[in-house]
DNA sequence: ATTCTGCATGGATTG
DNA sequence: AATCCATGCAGAATC
């Protein structure tokens, strides 16, 4: 499915599309077709009637597979949760636009914006959840078709899938590594399937036992696919219209062992950047694993790192006596840490950990509310720890409430500084950096700062939220305003109150998202910033508290001049206006009261797409700092 | 006195 | 209701 949307998503714009199987074509575009065709679950989409024929009976009643099955396109609307769990996309972006901004916001912002504003305005909402629906299909895929390129040969070898009898019939051409996506889900994992049981490194007298029978076994048997998240809120501002180049995804772990379902909150988020840096320069394939957002103990100088069951029974050598194993496991350094992997009882049950982890935790400066993630390496099965710092390590439960941020592949804004004093840990970052070789394909950092400005979520319901709060050291600094009125709110309330009031998904929805707040806070006019450079990025430094306004953009005419620019919210044209402009949120064309002549939407737009490609963004890749304003509202609380 | 260790408890989450 | 897991706690070990 993935090979064969991502490609529906980015080359095929019309809509239509062949029949996979009898290769009649089929309008993919419109509400009307939608229930004429069906998305198969090994790429592309068949006309109802082939697709209905070409599926096994059991296929065609309720037995589909969960996840990522085949999944018909007029379910697509009840999918968004699904889609938005594995891979939040903005509501208006398909994988045409994806590769357009990625070509464009680095050329020119405003001729992007402009186009993607228009586009959008002039799609039908059914049109752009499909549309959501394929990208977010092709990107998953990509995804793990990058990651799990020995997966996908080794599935040759795999036992037959009685649900997906095409698999094994499909070549591997380019399109079958694309559907490589529910291969890699539900196929064995490189290392079992070249009968390469759990390498994770065992050390001492019980290496004996290493890669038991048992675990050998749960590396061939059923896989671990989450159920998707039931309430997951799909992104709506208008202002994530753009999307991120690379997305952060909720991957669905590969194959494990034992037969718990890992909940979301532990899948992997990593970016299909990261992971092809990784397994290109180092000639391996990095399968995630899960990841752990740290608490306060795991944090803590006890050195006792809880892990999620279903995750260390998965993923982790089995043990049977509570002194448990040591295990080898490597840091994104490449420097290798001994960890004593082991359980205790538990009500019946189990609950393992990894103990003597503080020298590895104080060593990539880890604290509460930053998240590990644990990845294989394959050949050879090694396990990689790497993290993610979040936006601002406090104590656990408002980090994982409020203040995760969407994770920049290379830490291009990670710095800490100095400058406003209490930031710390300005930006999520993504450590799996260091173990790259050479940091090809890695995005500048402006275009970075300008992913944040337009991110979107990802991963599961829960974090999107939170993450979007995140970006940059603006982000930070209002993040933790933010924060902080939490605190004050909450200080007196038991953690059960503060969580009912914290995940209400109304109560999310009407909060504003960080993206939404940062386009909404606007310099003070006729404030001049001063701009200060802090490694290759620029920030803005205003002394005055922000205004709310209208977001608009500064350009540079090739002749010198500046100007700023807005769209109308009617009709989307962009109008010139003065500098020291301040809009309301609101404001139309019938609001341009500096131009007469252009304060009708009847009005054409003053400067041609051509015009746009000729202007520079300003403020491009600049960060407003506001930070006596924050510093104040901080101390006043 | 402090740290470590093993287990218990109970709030949070899931089914 | 069952299970998970973050954290508390008491006893042991160590400084």
């Amino acid at each position: 499915m993935a090979g064969q949307f991502g490609k529906m998503g980015q080359g095929q714009e019309d809509g239509w599309r062949e029949c996979y199987i009898c290769t009649k074509r089929l309008h993919c575009g419109c509400i009307a077709s939608k229930s004429l065709l069906e998305l198969l679950d090994f790429g592309g989409v068949g006309c109802t009637g082939c697709a209905m024929s070409f599926l096994p009976p059991s296929t065609q009643n309720d037995e589909a597979p969960k996840g990522f099955g085949s999944l018909p396109l007029n379910g697509a609307k009840d999918l968004r949760p699904n889609l938005a769990e594995n891979e939040a996309v903005g509501d208006n972006v398909d994988g045409g636009r994806l590769t357009q901004f990625c070509r464009i916001t680095e050329a020119n912002e405003p001729n992007f914006l402009h186009q993607i504003h228009r586009a959008d305005t002039n799609t039908s909402l059914g049109q752009l959840q499909r549309e959501n629906f394929v990208h977010s299909k092709s990107e998953v895929g990509t995804g793990f078709s990058n990651a799990t390129q020995v997966l996908v040969e080794s599935s040759k070898f795999s036992k037959p899938d009685s649900r997906r009898p095409l698999l094994e019939n499909v070549k591997t051409d380019g399109s079958l590594a694309q559907a490589s996506l529910s291969m890699t889900l539900a196929a064995p994992s490189a290392a079992s399937s070249s009968g390469l049981p759990f390498r994770g490194v065992l050390l001492g007298e019980k290496e004996q036992i290493r890669a038991p029978s048992l675990f050998q076994q749960g590396q061939r048997s059923r896989p671990i696919l989450p159920k998707p998240l039931k309430n997951v809120l799909a992104m709506s501002s208008d202002n994530n219209k753009g999307v991120v180049p690379e997305l952060r995804i909720a991957r669905p772990p590969g194959e494990g062992r034992g037969k718990t379902q890992l909940l979301p909150r532990y899948w992997p988020r990593i970016t299909d950047q990261e992971l092809q840096q990784i397994s290109g320069d180092l000639n391996s394939t990095i399968v995630p694993l899960f990841e752990k957002v740290l608490s306060a103990s795991d944090a803590g100088r006890i050195g006792r790192l809880v892990l999620p069951k279903a995750c260390a029974e998965a993923y982790f050598p089995p043990i049977n006596q509570s002194e448990g194993l040591p295990l080898l496991i490597q840091d994104v350094k490449g420097k290798e840490w001994t960890f004593q992997f082991r359980f205790w009882p538990n009500n019946n049950s189990r609950m393992y950990v990894l103990e003597g982890v503080t020298p590895c935790i104080q060593s990539m400066q880890l604290r509460a509310g930053d998240t590990v993630i644990f990845s294989r390496l394959d050949p050879g099965g090694k396990l990689v720890m790497g993290f993610r710092k979040a936006t601002n390590s406090v104590d656990t439960q408002e980090v994982q409430t409020s203040a995760q941020t969407s994770g920049l592949p290379n830490g291009a804004l990670s710095r800490e500084t100095s400058t406003s004093g209490t930031v710390e840990n300005l930006s999520a970052e993504n450590v799996y950096s260091d173990l790259y070789k050479t940091p090809k394909g890695s995005t500048g950092p402006h275009l970075n700062v300008l992913n944040e400005r337009l991110s979107l979520a990802e991963g599961d319901n829960g974090r999107n939220k939170g993450e979007n709060l995140g970006g940059g050291i603006f982000g930070d600094s209002v993040l933790r305003m933010v924060q902080i009125s939490e605190k004050k709110r909450t200080r007196n309330i038991g953690s059960k109150n503060k969580r009912l009031l914290m995940h209400s998904e109304d109560a999310l929805e009407l909060r504003l998202t960080w993206e939404e707040a940062q386009d909404l806070l606007r310099p003070p006019p006729g404030v001049k910033p001063s701009v200060v450079t802090i490694g290759d990025h620029e920030f803005e430094e205003y002394d005055e508290p922000p205004v709310f306004g209208k977001r608009t953009i500064f350009i540079a005419r090739p002749s010198g001049g500046q100007e700023q620019w807005a769209h109308c919210d009617d009709c989307s044209k962009w109008r010139r206006l003065p500098m020291d402009a301040l809009l309301p949120l609101k404001w139309t064309c019938r609001d341009n009261a500096w131009d007469s002549s252009r304060c009708s939407c009847l009005a054409p737009e003053e400067t041609s797409a051509d015009d746009w490609e000729n202007l520079t963004w300003v403020s491009k890749g600049r960060t407003k700092l506001f930070f006596d304003f924050v510093y104040l509202e901080e101390l006043k609380h």
